[in-house]
DNA sequence: CAAATTTGCTACAGTATATGTAGCAATGCA
DNA sequence: TGCATTGCTACATATACTGTAGCAAATTTG
């Protein structure tokens, strides 16, 4: 596809009103890093990103399904989110993570054997 | 203050459009477990209000504050909702992380060291 | 190499979600 | 009893997300 990867410029950071560390950021005035990372991920979309790309890299549309309901628009912002935070690239087979993404991830990994327990402890037996 | 605790019918999970294992949600049409959780965490505010409560219990407005700039009325829905999810319960030094949100905080903590070098790597040095 | 398919992505209208300010009723305290 | 604080609701405005349509570049196919 024509993915000419704009220049993307990697310097300053950040064009979407996002990760700035040390400047207020929405969700922090702080801009503490934590606080900064928890507002990429905390918009739509971006955990399940990451966690769909940890398998590896995947086109845009792949991607798009695996995710069920991402709508283009959102998916397209996201990922352009994550790659300006250097979380993400787009290589030639595709979206996958960076060193930086990977490493996130093994940190977000063990949310997945926690969350098994936790829907268990929280949802009444009907479902599974 | 006037915290009568709605019943707060656990049962049957989740009145808000939220969590609920097994079936599609937000953000995933599987509704595994670690998709309704990303669903709950990639709400605005959740993350943060979580990582404030780790440090003891709350009162509304204190932690409002913590929080920055969340208005009342997100902040009344998320712990709505992460109460519902047993993540947060309202006691009477006000709110505070429940055993299971302990647990899940311990899985976010290292995020908070991480986001430190990856903000460094990913911000020019301008800042800090 | 031309036609068909797939891919990445933008447009845009409709809806949902968040922000920001105001303010009120229930405590807590003096 | 009065005043401050707390937990929260109301409501208007702003922002973000969804869903569908569709197009142009790249890739595959005949």
């Amino acid at each position: 596809m024509h993915h000419y990867n704009k220049p993307d410029k990697k310097v300053s950071l950040i064009s979407v009103k996002l990760p700035e560390t040390g400047k207020p950021v929405r969700g922090s005035k702080s801009g503490q890093p934590i606080m900064v990372l928890f507002d990429l991920l905390g918009r739509r979309w971006a955990l399940g990103i990451i966690w769909n790309l940890s398998t590896g890299p995947q086109t845009f549309r792949t991607l798009q399904s695996n995710c069920g309901s991402v709508s283009p628009t959102v998916l397209n912002t996201r990922l352009r989110e994550l790659r300006e935070c250097g979380i993400v690239i787009n290589g030639k087979c595709g979206y996958e993570l960076t060193a930086e993404g990977e490493e996130l991830f093994t940190y977000l990994q063990p949310l997945g054997h926690w969350s098994q327990t936790w829907s268990h402890a929280v949802t009444p037996q009907e479902d599974q």
